[in-house]
RNA sequence: GGGCGGAUAGCUCAGCGGUAGAGCAUCGCCCUUACAAGGCGAGGGUCGCAGGUUCGAGACCUGCUCCGCCCA
């Protein structure tokens, strides 16, 4: 061993080339590795949620990856077989809309001009360019993702899986083709999925009423009279309905009303679901090809689907002289024409609900068109059922109603996109119309043998290949090595906004085809919001870049302020501030190991040592206060309770071991006792060393580098990252060691406090300070620590009695008084005595009015006699040790007066 | 319309049946040889409103008012 110093660091912490070092040494070592063919140990595993390829990450994704990274390096350093899988998304419909975007900004083409091919190449191309960002921004903030793993959903593994489940499904008749009603984006030009419509609601619209003249009046009545938000569908209308009781239109129904416009008539039918008596005319106008209520009416009665929108948002030729218009010029149209025809009835402004594009916030149009979807309610069953049985569970645990009430209410699910980026639909058209469905292309028609065949041109959903993830992602269809060690994945984490979207479709496909659920817990963060709380957008201009953060702060700064503040079911608001206290905590820590590195020289550890050694009641207090915060911290891990862990050994480091320890520490170090020198270096080196394994997961990169140098300094030898070593374990706390030291604690926060209240400064030594009415019980501890208690209140010459009796009483001092201890600091020529006696009258009325308090609680006999014995035993004893401190309050008050 | 969150110190939030807390901000004092990204001390709260349960209620129940989100 050597005695000299091994290092020394610099005075500050600079994180940025600390960081840039250690991911690549982690990386290059293997570390991030999970062993498929160890089934030795435990295996926990997790699948990133694959960001858009091309995008960049936000700070939701950053929180993403920090609690999943700190659950991996805490399971890792637990002695788990650790997997956490990285991946991207192709991002259908995002990733076409900004290749297109930039097509015709730079070349001033699109994708049809290009032709499907080429247009794909420039995707791909676009991909590669961008797509690393991700991957960097990931090692910026220490992921600690298995790189060798790393999927994208259009990669061939993952697409073979995809037409698999696809065809499947279908073969199951889980998958079906079908001419519906589904939301259309004229924008993105393509069919969406329920849950892709945005619901905007209370947008202010108009209910503007129309007369339907009747082909023949019926006893003198010669119209209908129908409202409509949309009068454009009216070019549509092939039935008006009224409800089958209503007397007002009974001797209507089965007649016919004439259209306005196209001339064509059509009839009046009755239906009591669609019709509201109440509201209105008690008449509807109904458009099948529009609207989702009007298209059951339509399958009701059988009437006629006229489609007078197309794909483009412009009138077809089915609405007349109105052909060519956009939908809204010919809302404008329609009143117009109805308006000179003397059929206008009134208009009045109508707050109404209105879908839009997720993507692009176009108004969406109910179209009718030929889509592929998934029969989802059988798939949805076993869902359900898994989450009943506790299979899977969620955290926090509200979630799982959501779940719940989506799953129970499932619709069938849109997966065809009319895009060219994503997994082409694996069917093949004959010229005869027949439908062949295959998970390589055919060479001929199933159905007819013709072999003029033509792919389906639509591409599925992109959450269609995300749901199949965590074990598309291991090799599935085949059974891999991985899967039987990693599948199904311990925990999901992810945001609540795509519970319904991911994590719902996940567990689907993950039962139906692994047979088991894809993840046994599902945590789900809340969103990262700005210092406002609004959600950030690229829109608004809110978006954080997280390398931005990490440059600046650090990633371990950034990261500790992410899970310090990731508490369940609350929203994130991040502040520059917190970020910028959690450097400064980073800072502290760095000073710490410093202030020990300094302190080391000359000793040579072994592990286990510290219990040993200890002999300061300081010593034991501190080990004691370690053990409960490793307690703390493994429990709050544990239940995901982040912010707790944050806090829990944050408070230790700073509040217990620098506050306190430290500087109790100096004593031993500045002294010239070899024993006590060994014993607190022990300590010191056990405590940090322990805190920095704790702190791991959550401050990867300023752990490591103070591991490394504290562990070289002090020669023990071991595994050669932090990443490697055991996470500290939970045990027995010592709480006597922990109480017993309670009045050395107390005796220098009074001695700091007279300091303070009567502005003495630090470096004005308090000479003559006495200790008194000690309790019987601490009288060794505090015997120890008299040295140490001089070292942190600068009171040379600090005396105390140990017999029980109070302090003497002397004019021109002031007196501090706490449970078990009495301090009397003389301030002879420094004390003002008014500002002491203000104090004082402070101290009392304080001690008073907690006094006051518990004796009304203790006089209420309801509490004496139901409250369980051990609090109103407190309660007792809290009077009797507040009625003792009033009492020395008010023999030192009186004897200030006595002395002015 | 249904559901879920939230309302606690100036700000951001913990606490979820037994003496109201933290960080930041504020105000004093201090460049004390790990750290001024620091140290020491202090001030600051009828815990959204109204009822109820309980010996005891930020905490549990009921209703209400605002704010946010989800679903139809």
């Amino acid at each position: 061993m050597s005695t000299e110093d091994k290092n020394t660091l610099a005075k500050g912490y600079e994180h940025a080339e600390v960081e840039a070092r250690w991911y690549r040494v982690w990386r290059e070592r293997g570390l991030f590795h999970g062993d498929e063919k160890d089934r030795t140990r435990p295996a926990f595993s997790i699948v990133l949620p694959p960001p858009n390829v091309t995008g960049s990450l936000h700070l939701g994704h950053a929180l993403t990856a920090t609690i999943q990274d700190i659950l991996v390096r805490w399971k890792r350093m637990s002695g788990f077989n650790t997997l956490w899988l990285p991946g991207t998304d192709h991002a259908g419909i995002a990733t076409q809309m900004i290749v297109e975007k930039e097509l015709q900004r730079t070349e001033k083409t699109s994708r049809h001009e290009l032709g499907r091919a080429e247009f794909l190449k420039r995707v791909w191309a676009w991909k590669e360019k961008y797509g690393s960002r991700i991957g960097q921004q990931h090692q910026a903030l220490g992921a600690a993702l298995d790189w060798e793993r790393e999927r994208f959903t259009l990669d061939d593994g993952l697409s073979r899986a995809v037409r698999e489940v696809f065809v499947r499904l279908h073969e199951e008749g889980l998958v079906y083709r079908e001419k519906k009603l589904i939301n259309w984006c004229p924008d993105c030009r393509t069919a969406l999925s329920d849950l892709e419509v945005e619901h905007e609601e209370n947008h202010p619209g108009e209910l503007w009423s129309f007369a339907y003249p009747l082909a023949a009046p019926v006893d003198g009545v010669t119209e209908i009279v129908v409202a409509t938000t949309r009068p454009e569908t009216m070019l549509g209308d092939t039935a008006v309905a009224v409800h089958p009781e209503d007397g007002r239109y009974r001797a209507l129904v089965g007649r016919k009303v004439r259209h306005p416009i196209l001339g064509r008539e059509i009839p009046i039918v009755a239906d009591a679901v669609l019709v509201d008596p109440a509201f209105g005319t008690g008449a509807v106008k109904v458009t099948p090809a529009h609207d989702f209520n009007d298209f059951e009416v339509g399958k009701r009665h059988g009437l006629a689907f006229v489609t007078v929108i197309g794909f483009d948002g412009k009138m077809t030729a089915a609405a007349g002289p109105l052909a060519g218009l956009d939908r809204f010029a010919a809302r404008k149209e329609v009143k117009r024409l109805l308006a000179e025809a003397g059929l206008e009835r009134g208009a009045k402004p109508h707050p109404m609900a209105l879908g839009r594009c997720q993507r692009s916030q176009t108004v969406l149009e109910p179209l009718l068109s030929d889509q592929w979807f998934v029969r989802i309610a059988p798939l949805a069953g076993p869902a359900i059922e898994a989450v009943e049985q506790g299979r899977t569970v969620f955290l926090p645990e509200q979630w799982t109603n959501t779940y719940m009430a989506w799953m129970r209410n499932i619709h069938d699910w849109c997966i065809s996109r009319q895009l060219w980026w994503g997994h082409q639909i694996p069917a093949w058209y004959c010229p005869d119309g027949h439908v062949t469905v295959a998970r390589e292309a055919p060479a001929a028609c199933a159905a007819c043998g013709r072999r003029e065949l033509r792919q389906d041109e639509d591409v599925l959903d992109t959450w269609f290949s995300s749901a199949l993830w965590p074990f598309s992602t291991m090799g599935w269809p085949a059974e891999t090595e991985t899967l039987r060690t990693f599948y199904p994945t311990s925990v999901m984490e992810t945001g609540h906004d795509i519970i319904f979207f991911w994590v719902a479709r996940m567990m689907m496909m993950g039962i139906h085809f692994m047979g088991e659920v894809p993840f046994r817990t599902v945590y789900l963060h809340p969103m990262v919001r700005d210092e406002k709380g609004q959600k950030m957008s690229k829109t608004k201009g809110n978006v954080i870049d997280p390398l931005d953060i990490t440059e600046k702060y650090g990633a371990d700064a950034l990261r500790f302020t992410l899970a310090a503040l990731t508490a369940q079911g609350r929203d994130i608001k991040l502040a520059r501030e917190r970020i910028e206290g959690y450097r400064a905590f980073a800072n502290k820590l760095w000073n710490a190991t410093r202030f020990a590195l300094m302190n080391l020289s000359g000793y040579a550890a072994a592990e286990g040592e510290a219990a040993r050694l200890a002999r300061t009641p300081a010593d034991r207090w501190i080990l004691a206060r370690l053990q409960r915060a490793v307690n703390g911290t493994v429990a709050a891990l544990e239940g995901f309770h982040f912010n707790e862990a944050a806090g829990t050994v944050y408070q230790f480091v700073w509040g217990d071991l620098c506050d306190w320890y430290i500087e109790l520490s100096k004593e031993a170090f500045n002294g010239d006792d070899p024993a006590a020198r060994r014993a607190a270096q022990a300590v010191l080196t056990h405590c940090l060393e322990s805190a920095l394994r704790l702190l791991h997961p959550m401050m990867p990169f300023i752990t490591e580098e103070l591991w490394q140098t504290l562990r070289a300094q002090v020669g023990l030898p071991g595994p050669g990252s932090i990443l490697e070593a055991r996470y500290p374990s939970p045990g027995p706390v010592d709480e006597a060691a922990e109480r017993s030291f309670g009045p050395v604690l107390g005796i220098v926060e009074a001695i700091r406090n007279v300091r303070g209240e009567m502005n003495v400064a630090f470096k004005t030594a308090l000479p003559g300070v006495e200790i008194g009415a000690l309790a019987p019980e601490s009288w060794e501890t505090v015997r120890s620590e008299l040295p140490r208690i001089v070292r942190l209140t600068n009171a040379p010459g600090l005396a105390a009695r140990f017999d029980g009796q109070p302090t003497a009483r002397r004019p021109g001092t002031a007196v501090g008084v706490g449970p078990g201890y009495e301090v009397r600091v003389p301030l002879a020529g420094v004390v003002d005595m008014a500002a002491e006696t203000a104090r004082i009258d402070k101290e009392m009325a304080k001690v008073e009015q907690e006094l006051a308090g518990v004796t009304r609680r203790l006089g209420n006999e309801g509490f004496v006699a139901k409250a369980p014995p051990e609090v109103v035993e407190k309660d007792r004893a809290r009077v009797q040790e507040l009625q003792v401190r009033l009492e020395k309050l008010r023999a030192h008050r009186a004897m200030l007066s006595e002395g002015s």
